[in-house]
DNA sequence: AAGTCTCCGAACCGTACGGTACGGTTCCCT
DNA sequence: AGGGAACCGTACCGTACGGTTCGGAGACTT
C-alpha cells in the first residue's frame, strides 16, 4: 500500500491541509479540467500534461487518483470565503440587508461553475469509496455554511428582530426559499433563467418571505 | 454508425417509448443494479448476466451504452405516477389536504431510492454527451411534475383559496419550503434525519408556511 | 566539486470495459 | 415438418486509463 499524502479520514475537518505552493497550481489546473469537461476528463496523464508535471508527483502528493479528487473538493473548500458580520446588527434594516447579502454570497457559491462542478463529482461518486467526496463536501462545505447562517439568525434572535424555536430549522427554511430548485436543475445542466441570475433580486425576494415568516 | 434502437433527440417528450416486457424486465435489473451500486455497477457485460440476457441483444434494443442509460431514466420516469385529484376542491380544507398529499407524494418520489440513483447518473453525466440524461429527467421527470403543480395551485386560485402573481413562482416557492436542502443532502450520500423521513409531517409544515405567504 | 534530493518526461504493464462476432437454441409462423 | 427470426452464452478485440518504474536534469547542501 503506497503512503497516503492525504488521507481526508484521519484529519480534522478544520484543520487546513496546507497544500504547498507547487500543489495548489496542479490543483487549480486539476479544478480547471474539472469545471469544463467533467470527472472524466480528468485523468492523471491529462493533469500531468496539463499543470507540467510528472503523474510520479501526482502519486507521490496525493497516493492515488481518490485521493486526488479529495485534494481537489478541500483545496476548493479553502478558497471560499464569506463576507464578515462585522456590525451587522446595528439596527434591524441593516440585519436585514446583511442577511440578505449572505443569502446572495450563498447563492453565489452555489451556482459558480467550480461549485457546481465539484457537486457534480462528489454526486457521481456518492455510491462508490465508501462516499468519502460527498463526507467531505459536506463537512467542509455545506456544514461549514450552515453554522455561519445558524449563528447569524441566532444573533437576530437575540436582538429580537426573528421569532423561531430552532436555528436549524429556521435556515432550512432559508436555503429552500432561496435555492428552491434552482440548484438541482443547474446540476442536471439546466441554464439558470435570466431572473435566476439576478442573485440579488433573488436574495431580497427570498429574506422579504422569509420575514414574513419568522420576523418578529 | 449502429442502428440507434432508442434516440431521445427524436422522440417527443410525451409519446411513450413503449418497451417490450421482455425490455422492460431487463431495464428493471439495470434499475437495481444501479440503485445499489452506482453508476460503475452498471456494465453490459453485468447487466446481461443478471438479467440473463445476451449482450448482443443489449446493444440491439439500445443502440449503445448510451441508449440504455436513456432508457433506464424513461422507463422509470414512466412508472412513476401521481394521486389523481378528483373533486380536490370541494372546500378549503379539502384543498389544503389535498396539496399536502402532493408535496408528500414529491417528496417520496425526489426521496426514493431509485429516484436518487437516477438523479445521480445524470448529474454525473451532465457535462459529457451534450447532456442527454440530464435533459431527459428533467423533461419527463421535473417537468411534468411542476406542470401539474402548477396546474392544482391555479385551481386553488381561481377558487380564491390562493393569492399569487405567477404559479411558477408560487410552486417554486412550495418546492422550496418542502424539499429545503434535503435532496442535495441526500444526493450527496447523507442519510435522513428521523424527521426528514416523516414525508407526511414535513408536507404538512411546508404546506402551512406556504399557506402563510400564498394564502388568500 | 561531489553528493543528494526533487521532480520531469516517457515508457511500460495490467485491467476493466465497450463493442462485435459467432455458434447453438428456442419459438413462432406457415 | 421445415424455415426463419429472435435470442442466449461466450469468446474475442481494441482502447483507455490507473498505477509503477526508470533515466536524467536541475537545484541545493556541505
Amino acid at each position: 500500500m503506497p503512503a497516503a499524502a492525504f488521507d481526508i479520514a484521519t484529519s480534522r475537518p478544520d484543520a487546513a491541509p496546507e497544500f504547498s505552493p507547487r500543489q495548489q497550481v496542479v490543483l487549480q489546473h486539476a479544478l480547471t479540467l474539472l469545471v469544463d469537461g467533467g470527472e472524466k476528463a480528468l485523468t492523471t496523464a491529462g493533469l500531468a500534461r496539463t499543470a507540467s508535471c510528472s503523474k510520479e508527483s501526482l502519486y507521490k502528493w496525493f497516493g492515488d487518483r481518490d485521493g486526488l479528487l479529495a485534494a481537489v473538493v478541500a483545496y476548493q473548500a479553502s478558497q471560499v470565503q464569506f463576507p464578515s458580520e462585522a456590525g451587522a446588527t446595528a439596527d434591524p434594516e441593516t440585519f436585514q440587508t446583511h442577511v440578505a447579502a449572505f443569502v446572495e454570497a450563498l447563492l453565489g457559491v452555489l451556482f459558480s461553475e467550480t461549485s457546481l462542478a465539484l457537486n457534480r463529482l462528489s454526486i457521481g461518486q456518492s455510491n462508490t469509496n465508501s462516499n468519502r467526496l460527498g463526507q467531505l463536501l459536506l463537512v467542509r462545505g455545506k456544514h461549514m455554511i450552515s453554522a455561519r447562517a445558524r449563528n447569524m439568525l441566532e444573533t437576530g434572535r437575540r436582538h429580537g428582530l426573528l421569532k423561531f424555536d430552532d436555528a436549524e430549522d429556521a435556515y432550512q427554511v432559508l436555503y429552500g426559499l432561496a435555492i428552491r430548485d434552482v440548484h438541482i436543475r443547474l446540476l442536471l445542466g439546466e441554464a439558470a433563467s435570466p431572473a435566476e441570475k439576478d442573485l440579488k433580486a433573488q436574495a431580497e425576494t427570498a429574506v422579504g418571505q422569509f420575514y414574513q415568516l419568522f420576523g418578529a
